[in-house]
DNA sequence: TCGGGTAATCTTGTATACAAGAAAGTCGAC
DNA sequence: GTCGACTTTCTTGTATACAAGATTACCCGA
């Protein structure tokens, strides 16, 4: 039951239904849910340790906002995994595996098409959550889906953009197309690239708007 | 209040006062704590998410214990990250995080004389994370912490052997040394050959007693 | 002696009650 | 009108009560 309220507290965080800051309280939750407050308060308390929102003491629970230091990390700490889960699925990945890649790619397609944020947000952690469990190791595709929920600020405003739409879906297909011939160096590239726009996109636009207020500017300490 | 009892559960299964295996119920844990079940059970909450102990239904926590495989898959992704720990620490460690890195490593030779165990674990833990610590990215301290709790049951074992304790205190040294003077190189390969022994040990030692038994015998899915 | 079914027990899941502490609003004095 | 102290309200921290399900033990029969 805790479990089902953190999926749809976890869908509307990650969808922005619920936005950064907004309050987040356990008998309002508990009444929203038709149930008791010893549930939310599991289920917050879940979000707390994955870090979406933050709880202060007798305050309640907020909606996490990142700031630009904290989303700098996380990037450069998931350049260095999504890279070793490239080389990993180069290794591994069936043909089976790659098939259902590219359904992934195909759902995200049809999801730009209709402009569905939220099934797009879905479908394309499907998408690369496919990639990274075709390498094999379970503990990578934990670690790697635990830091893109770090990142879902960005990636709902990522996708306003149609050019970025546009250049995801054509990663999305070089790169299964790198997978079927096994082009290690390609994927790789890709991968670095492609969590390169994202991390541009949140310098450009996050940074811009509301970070540089928070006086904490330093380098994001990227690895190589 | 809960986070006196996940300290304490934490602090005696790194120690393997509590083994894998071991049942935890919340009553029992509520009497022994002299608190209520509610406290105790946020705590197990924690433990769960952080993988240091599994929840059954009705059947309540016991202290986990790591296939050969998810032995395998951490130290993969341990090995990447902490290299990348290690070339942000030979960019960003200043004098002073070093001096603190070295006083770590003396209260690990300490502890060491001493044959105390509990104080190994910690300081052992300890110095290695103020190395990661030393590069900047609070995320990865974050993450390379989660990922070596994983490992107590090796750790617990390594240490056992007089030689292996030798080859810490001399790696530590080395590792020191590379720091002060800035070798990229050295400390990298400083880093593997340390997990890469864990890795060695767990395979003679934890593979051979019980592990084979379950039948989960994949590569470990390495990188590189 | 072994197997199956039933009942007792154990353990968690859920709801609620009470307490404490912080925030916010209000009233009064200057 | 504004500042400060006080009171009220809001929210979480903690304890407990009850329900449901699973395991376990036990008993009976073959």
């Amino acid at each position: 039951m805790s479990q089902l309220i953190y999926d749809e507290l976890e869908r509307a965080i990650l969808t922005s239904q619920l936005k950064p800051r907004e309050r987040l309280t356990e008998m309002a939750l508990a009444a929203r849910f038709g149930t008791s407050r010893t549930s939310v308060r599991e289920a917050l308390k879940q979000l707390e340790l994955r870090e979406l929102v933050v709880a202060t003491r007798h305050r309640g629970a907020t909606v996490r906002d990142f700031t630009s230091t904290e989303l700098a990390e996380t990037y450069a700490v998931r350049a260095v995994l999504e890279e070793m889960a490239a080389r990993l699925a180069i290794e591994h990945a069936s043909p089976r595996d790659i098939d259902e890649i590219e359904r992934w790619a195909r759902r995200f397609e049809v999801a730009c098409r209709r402009e569905d944020l939220a099934e797009m947000v879905m479908t394309n952690r499907g998408f690369h959550r496919r990639i990274v469990r075709s390498g094999g190791n379970r503990l990578l595709v934990e670690m790697v889906d635990d830091l893109c929920r770090r990142t879902f600020l960005v990636r709902n405003s990522v996708w306003q953009s149609r050019g970025n739409v546009e250049q995801s879906i054509r990663v999305h297909t070089e790169m299964i197309a790198a997978l079927r011939q096994r082009d290690e160096q390609g994927i790789v590239k890709l991968t670095l690239e492609h969590i390169a726009m994202g991390r541009e996109l949140y310098l450009t636009r996050v940074g811009r708007s509301w970070d540089l207020s928070s006086g904490n500017r330093r380098d994001a300490r990227a690895c190589g």
